[in-house]
RNA sequence: GCCGAUGUAGCUCAACGGUAGAGCACGGCUUUCGUAAAGCCGGGGUUGAGGGUUCAAAUCCCUCCAUCGGCUCCA
């Protein structure tokens, strides 16, 4: 006998070589029918481990992320299964859960369709109605390679695997996949399931290696989970800023020049407005702005580095038998301008900010809107200081870059610090004190962080900042890179208190990142209703009939003088239509007059997602609206 | 850049070898209306570009371009 101790402290005594689903039974029937695996010491096994010592045991269901996680993984083996027995000469390469779902990566030379998604689906529903129970097979390692000799994938897969004994999992016809598991016990218990896509991928994402299809699916424990799901991807898709810039006529793209964005003069008032705030934060911060020059002379790119490091992202342009670059980072010519004339510690820091607009050659497959695009505007700006101003400067980034994150409610953001790439300049003792100063900063302000070892710039350093929007996903924006290289490389210097000609820090730092990407993030953040202050159009007055166009036309006026961006709509619509069309335009405000109206002075106010419709006076709803946009307030209730 | 898919009117889509259509949008007219779309009429397309097959191509084939989903990369 032996004594297992469950999640609530109670012990059962139980035979030797009791198996978990022997336990769960005993525990409660519900419970065994929606176990999934068990947790033995903290160990995640199948339901049919025998259990040989006093262990903690702990059932686990789909209900338990880990529980789900595994049977994505089980319905990933019956999806392989389904995939070989319509295609036998597929080859099985790697087939894990995901977030959301599962892929498996398979080498097949004929291409999977997405035609071909229901019949593979309906082969994983016969396999899932047979509910054949996965039988794990252990063997050694040289059993193992022996057996799978001629699967180059499934023995590096062995040779990756730290274990000795190898696994294989059996279900159905005699499938069988090499697999650590642990997997369901039958394949009826994989869950709600979907064949989402398919698309190449590199074995060990590798460019040199072959390239395999990789078969996305999506699973859930309920019917209705997989519903929801589906459904999420459906309102994404609607918030999805490519379709809502063309709807509200923010932006376009054309082939003319793939990956650069023209925007349109609604998009322009919310960058406009965007710039204005941000130049009012930075002008706070003591930031001085600089512009400099889009195309500077190719050599001064060889000083730089970037010859070096950044040639394959870069545009070049030729003109009277001079080579010139056109400009990837705003830095070198922030170096220039700092050469200009002498200076002094007295000075430091010295924060000069740049909307600079810079150009990066993108991969073609990898352009996105205005999430990845060749030609951006960066909030950028170096600051010039010493050593010793590092850590409070970087302090005062951080600041900054967390007030401006919350003006646009963003509430929930992360830190992640690089470290020193394979590919880098400067020596390994300076990038000690500048990785060292950026973990100072982070702790002082005792925020969180996560290291990515070796992903750091090629000269220095750097902090992200990342942050969630409302659909929990995450967005790189800011950051914040140290360098001791590129003032080096330019000879920058200033005086110090002792006289003496020293070099100085340079700090590159950006909060939105790129201006197209950021309002690319908020349209998808806010679904396009953007708040008050952002609203390219703030207010629509819209007469109940042409009678009353003459008083819509004094409201406008009265609010054009207060500075809001408004219009009417004359149009000999209903007042039914015109609400409609205002909304499918997403006006955060609507003023309904009528006779009613004209004869009081007031205005019916219909705000966006709320609910009564009120009449206040002209002056009333223009005080409050002028209140919410000097607030910037997310939300407008009058 | 690589793999796969997709390009038809401003937008969303139909037609899938035999005269390119619809809804919305746009223009004109009627209507003057009280809270999420009133009616009629009209203009608008070398079907992404180029080549090929065919009596005949939006439709089949090839090349290129762009877009979409991934991989790789990154703000």
């Amino acid at each position: 006998m032996v004594n297992v101790t469950l999640p609530d402290g109670s012990t059962l005594s139980v035979g030797n070589g009791t198996t978990p689903i022997q336990i769960a039974e005993r525990i409660d029937p519900a419970l065994a029918k929606a176990a999934v695996a068990a947790r033995v010491n903290g160990k995640v096994v199948d339901l049919s481990t025998p259990i040989v010592n006093n262990v903690d045991v702990q059932i686990v269901t789909a209900n338990d992320d880990k529980g789900l996680e595994i049977m994505r993984h089980s319905c990933a083996h019956v999806m392989a299964e389904a995939i070989c027995s319509i295609w036998p000469a597929t080859k099985l390469v790697y087939g894990p859960a995901v977030e959301d779902g599962f892929y498996y990566d398979i080498d097949l030379d004929e291409p999977i369709r997405p035609d071909d998604f229901g019949r593979i689906e309906q082969k994983m529903q016969e396999i899932v109605a047979a509910d054949r129970p996965f039988i794990r097979k252990e063997m050694s390692k040289i059993q193992a390679l022996a057996k799978l000799a001629g699967d180059r994938y499934k023995l590096d897969n062995i040779d990756h695997a730290d274990s000795d004994i190898i696994s294989f999992y059996s279900h159905g016809d005699g499938f069988e996949d090499l697999c650590r598991g642990p997997h369901v016990p039958s394949t009826g218990r994989v869950g709600n399931f979907k064949i989402m896509s398919v698309a190449g991928a590199y074995w060990h994402g590798d460019p040199t290696q072959k390239m395999l299809q990789r078969v996305y699916g999506t699973a859930w424990a309920a019917k209705q989970e997989l519903d929801d799901y589906l459904q999420r991807l459906e309102e994404a898709k609607k918030r999805d800023h490519r379709v809502l810039g063309r709807h509200l006529d923010l932006f376009s793209f054309n082939e003319a020049g793939p990956g650069f964005a023209f925007i349109h003069p609604k998009g322009m008032i919310i960058w406009n407005e965007i710039v204005n705030y941000w130049r009012g934060v930075h002008n706070r911060y003591g930031y001085q702005e600089i512009k400099t020059p889009l195309i500077l002379n190719e050599q001064l790119w060889h000083k730089s580095g970037h010859w070096d490091n950044y040639k394959e992202n870069m545009y070049f342009t030729a003109f009277d038998n001079v080579s010139y670059a056109i400009k990837p980072m705003n830095c070198p010519g922030g170096c220039l301008v700092y050469k200009t004339r002498q200076h002094s510690y007295r000075e430091f820091p010295m924060r000069v900010a740049e909307l600079g607009l810079v150009h990066r050659h993108e991969a073609s497959g990898v352009i996105h809107g205005l999430f990845r695009v060749r030609q951006f505007t960066q909030d950028d700006a170096h600051i010039f200081c010493t050593p010793q101003q590092i850590e409070s400067e970087v302090i005062g980034v951080i600041e900054l870059t967390f007030e401006i994150y919350r003006t646009f409610g963003f509430e929930d953001f992360h830190v992640e610090l690089s470290t020193k790439p394979e590919k880098h300049i400067g020596s390994d003792q300076v990038w000690d004190i500048a990785t060292g100063a950026l973990k100072g900063a982070l702790e002082h302000k005792a925020i969180a962080y996560k290291i990515n070892e070796g992903e750091g710039a090629f000269y220095g350093p750097k902090i992200d900042f990342h942050i969630k929007d409302c659909l929990k996903r995450s967005w790189q924006l800011g950051t914040i890179q140290l360098d001791f290289s590129m003032p080096e490389r330019f000879g920058l210097t200033y005086t110090d208190r002792d006289n003496t000609e020293k070099t100085p820090v340079m700090i590159h730092r950006a909060v939105l990142g790129s201006f197209e990407r950021f309002i690319g993030i908020l349209i998808e953040h806010y679904a396009g209703n953007l708040p008050l202050w952002l609203s390219p159009e703030q207010v629509r007055i819209l007469p109940i009939s042409e009678k009353t166009n003459d008083y819509a036309g004094v409201v406008q006026t009265k609010l054009k003088q207060a500075g809001l961006r408004c219009s009417c709509d004359l149009s000999d619509e209903k007042i039914g239509a015109k609400i409609a069309r205002a909304h499918g335009e997403k006006l955060p405000c609507m003023l309904v007059v009528g006779p009613k109206e004209a004869q009081s002075n007031t205005v019916n106010v219909r705000l966006r997602g709320i609910q009564p419709n009120k009449t206040v006076p002209i002056e009333e709803f223009l005080e409050a609206a002028k209140r919410k946009i000097v607030n910037k307030e997310t939300d407008f209730v009058l």
